[in-house]
DNA sequence: TTGAAATATCGGAATATCTCCATATGTTTT
DNA sequence: AAAACATATGGAGATATTCCGATATTTCAA
């Protein structure tokens, strides 16, 4: 039996499909990528390293980070005055990987 | 050792990274959500029967199902003068059951 | 308290996306 | 050939994103 058919969970109705979209949709910015693949790489890092490493102006990374935190994504931790933040969502490891074989 | 960290394939460049985002940006609508949610479920259809049970316009139903193979997600049969589409990329069995997951 | 550093928020202009309708293309049947 | 069915394409108005500079907020150091 080669490539049984997964079991798939329920379907999802309308609004769930709507949040669903808009998670992806906060995925689906090069940049925000390029955040990701940062900190699956290392630890955690602070606003100005990230910024600094993809060649984002400082607001805008602030941004990006604020909108993939509020997907939960990441979580931040303020040390100091300076804020780290790391992936909190086990599968955008899962995602990157898929992405990086696809695209590489 | 509990999680050991996933071994990450090369990161992306610039470009790829563009690339991966333009394929999240088109899966990140619900309409096409629950249009891939469809065709997993079921084997193969032609695109009368998506319009009727997602309730978009056929028109609307073409263009977003034209997306979708243009990413790669699907292919596309015609059979007389009526067009099916099936499912081409396994992985989004995956990332349908994380979305299920997650927001079920 | 004053200044400096790190991060966050605001406002506006350019661009892109969504959605719908009208209509065009292609295919089969009569 | 003409009519009917299935699908695809084009254009327009409304809405949403993106990007950047200016500026506000928070925290530490002097």
């Amino acid at each position: 039996m080669p490539h049984a058919k997964q079991t798939a969970g329920h379907p999802l109705g309308d609004a769930q499909l709507e949040q669903a979209a808009e998670c992806l949709r906060t995925l689906a910015h090069p940049k925000r990528l390029q955040l990701i693949q940062l900190l699956l790489a290392g630890d955690r890092r602070s606003v100005n390293e990230l910024a600094a490493a993809c060649r984002i102006p400082q607001p805008s990374t602030s941004e990006h980070l604020r909108l993939l935190l509020r997907c939960g994504f990441l979580e931040s931790q303020r040390d100091g005055r300076t804020v780290y933040y790391t992936v909190s969502e086990p599968h955008l490891q899962d995602l990157m990987n898929c992405l990086q074989h696809r695209f590489a």
